[in-house]
DNA sequence: ACAGGATCCTGGGGGC
DNA sequence: TGCCCCCAGGATCCTG
């Protein structure tokens, strides 16, 4: 599923051809509920409004309908298998598409999600959808990741560090292939705890996080299976990948077959000689 | 506080 | 071809 490199491509497929797009209609296509289920009562609240912005805040992508403090906020939420795509009107829906917006230029923007992880919401204002990003306690974004707030946090848990980058409310978007990534990258193994990283391995793994996300989102992110961009367009980054879902395969740096762990339900991909455990 | 497991879903792949 | 089991870019809730 879609993590930040993903969304944020979703985000920059999506704002050029939604800026300034007028939502005719919007309406659910399906039956069945999603994670957070679509409320009616919402249809009304946007149709008729303009698309101001589209942007991104960790995983969650926010468009904004009508300008500053009037705007309205379109919230979505891609969970596994979600996509977000603008699509022309005569374009026949694909399986699991839960609904659907018309623009003014014959164009659709289409949520799809086959496991129904994800979600599209409405909020009524910004201080809602921040009251939302609060209640959840969501973290910051990894490029605005303070060096010293960092070490606080991983020097205040005894956790391990690969669930410490899944914790969104530690840093937001990262997920389980680019905290596999980052930490290869780094050279420190998942199972380490946090608080046993030295401070020069911390700053490492922190850039090293920075690096594999940047590098991701100039490949449009990962495809798997069902990720593709705001066009449709798949992402490359998985022909990139050094760790993830690379077990068994050789390790790019030192050639040891590569090992996998599973850590809280997730597969941990790592180099046991490059990334040595405590 | 933290780890692990189950849960929400559908579909693809491997083994038999 | 079919069936069964395991697996999957996420997040949350419950248990010990």
């Amino acid at each position: 599923m879609p993590e930040l490199p993903e969304v944020e491509t979703v985000v920059r497929d999506l704002r050029p051809l939604l800026t300034g797009q007028h939502i005719r209609d919007i309406r659910r296509t399906t039956m069945v509920a999603l994670r957070r289920p679509w409320d009616e009562s919402w249809v009304p609240i946007v149709r008729g409004r303009t698309i101001h912005t589209v942007e991104r805040r960790g995983k969650w992508i926010e468009i904004a309908l009508g300008q500053q403090e009037r705007a309205t906020f379109l919230v979505v939420h891609l969970g596994m298998t979600g996509q977000l795509t603008v699509a022309a009107a005569s374009e026949p829906f694909q399986d699991h598409t839960h609904l659907v917006a018309d623009l003014d230029n014959g164009n659709q923007l289409r949520y799809r999600d086959i496991r129904r992880f994800g979600s599209v919401s409405v909020f009524r204002d910004r201080s809602e959808v921040d009251a939302f990003h609060q209640a959840q306690q969501l973290g910051p974004e990894p490029f605005d990741l303070d060096k010293s707030h960092w070490l606080e946090q991983l020097a205040g848990t005894t956790r391990l560090i690969k669930s410490v980058l899944l914790d969104q409310t530690v840093v937001a978007g990262v997920g389980n292939i680019y905290a596999d990534e980052s930490l290869f990258v780094a050279r420190i193994h998942p199972t380490r705890r946090a608080c046993d990283l030295k401070p020069r391995e911390a700053e490492r793994l922190r850039q090293a996080m920075v690096a594999v996300l940047a590098r991701a989102i100039d490949r449009r992110g990962s495809t798997i299976r069902n990720y593709v961009g705001g066009s449709g367009l798949q992402g490359e980054f998985q022909d990139e990948f050094q760790a993830y879902g690379r077990t068994g395969q050789e390790c790019v740096r030192c050639q040891t077959p590569m090992e996998c762990l599973r850590l809280g339900g997730r597969a941990s991909h790592f180099c046991p000689r490059c990334q040595p455990a405590n």
